[in-house]
DNA sequence: AGACAGGCCATGA
DNA sequence: TCATGGCCTGTC
């Protein structure tokens, strides 16, 4: 409240890839993020890292402009929509020579990215997302961060922090209708606040150790710890199973009867390192029905 | 009204 | 290791 803050004039960013509006719009609707918000048909607005910015999709070109008072750089965003060359890479790892579903699910889903969001932020979202709806999760996590967090114009509150939330009681938290989740938000708090510098060290282990440490935290089982470590951490091996990709593994490959584990097994030797990806266009295209 | 939702966790076999 | 029920809240 009280400062004036204006949008900068739309800038174009390079065309980045192949890049289609229901792409884009997966990307950004489909769960892996809860921070943006339809402006119009193919316009967004959203925020990370505290930085407000708006984005458009027209005439196969994506164009971005943000506030004056919370900016964002060109190559936060291109970092953040993973817009280099290693994302082709990565596609043309993944078997869809061989693996039809896979591969009409990439060409109707053209340009679908893994998001690198701020680790805190994303292990904040996905702890609320226990039994929730999108819409959901993204309800409760705004009340926090428009209560505890710092005014980003537009309508969007930057994520207060993990430290700032160990301040708040879990009551507090659940007047905010978090539910049984408010008492995993409150203790992952206290539990970060005194273990310093722990978070991000989690960045510089192999998938494998970085998730038992995630898992060490309350409300973070098998399921968040691999959201936020695909989703925030850039793990891109990493395969969470839900309700959708479970139903697409049984309904598509035949893999009804296996058991969870059996799964991610499956999954890491048929799609390889870059399982996550592939998790993201399977999980769209089941969403979204694009089979029928 | 009662089950269920993009889970986690403690319990019990 | 596997299955079950409770937990908050909202929705159908």
């Amino acid at each position: 409240m009280g400062h004036i803050s204006f949008m900068s004039p739309w800038k174009e960013l390079i065309k980045p890839r192949n890049l289609s509006l229901l792409g884009l719009r997966e990307t950004l609707e489909g769960g892996q993020t809860f921070s943006w918000d339809r402006t119009s048909d193919c316009s967004w607005i959203g925020s990370f890292n505290s930085k407000l910015v708006e984005l458009k999709f027209a005439d196969d070109f994506l164009y971005w402009r943000t506030s004056s008072a919370h900016s964002i750089t060109e190559s936060e965003i291109k970092e953040y929509f993973w817009l280099d060359s290693s994302y082709e890479d990565a596609i043309d790892n993944l078997p869809w020579r061989s693996d039809p579903i896979l591969n009409s699910s990439i060409k109707k889903l053209m340009g679908l990215t893994i998001l690198r969001q701020p680790l805190d932020e994303t292990l904040f979202y996905f702890i609320l997302s226990s039994a929730k709806s999108i819409v959901q999760i993204k309800e409760i996590g705004h009340s926090v961060c428009k209560k505890w967090g710092q005014s980003l114009g537009c309508n969007h509150w930057s994520f207060p922090g993990w430290n700032r939330i160990a301040e708040i009681s879990e009551n507090e938290l659940r007047s905010l209708k978090l539910g049984y989740r408010a008492k995993y938000v409150s203790e992952t708090a206290k539990l970060i606040r005194a273990r310093k510098g722990w978070l991000r060290s989690i960045l510089k282990l192999d998938y494998a150790h970085a998730k038992i440490e995630l898992k060490s935290l309350p409300g973070v089982g098998d399921k968040v710890a691999d959201c936020v470590l695909l989703f925030g951490g850039n793990f891109h091996q990493a395969f969470p199973i839900d309700t959708w990709i479970e139903k697409s593994l049984e309904k598509r490959y035949d893999l009804k009867g296996w058991n969870s584990k059996q799964k991610v097994h499956f999954a890491h030797v048929h799609f390889g390192k870059f399982a996550g990806l592939a998790q993201q266009f399977l999980f769209s295209a089941e969403r979204l029905n694009i089979f029928n």
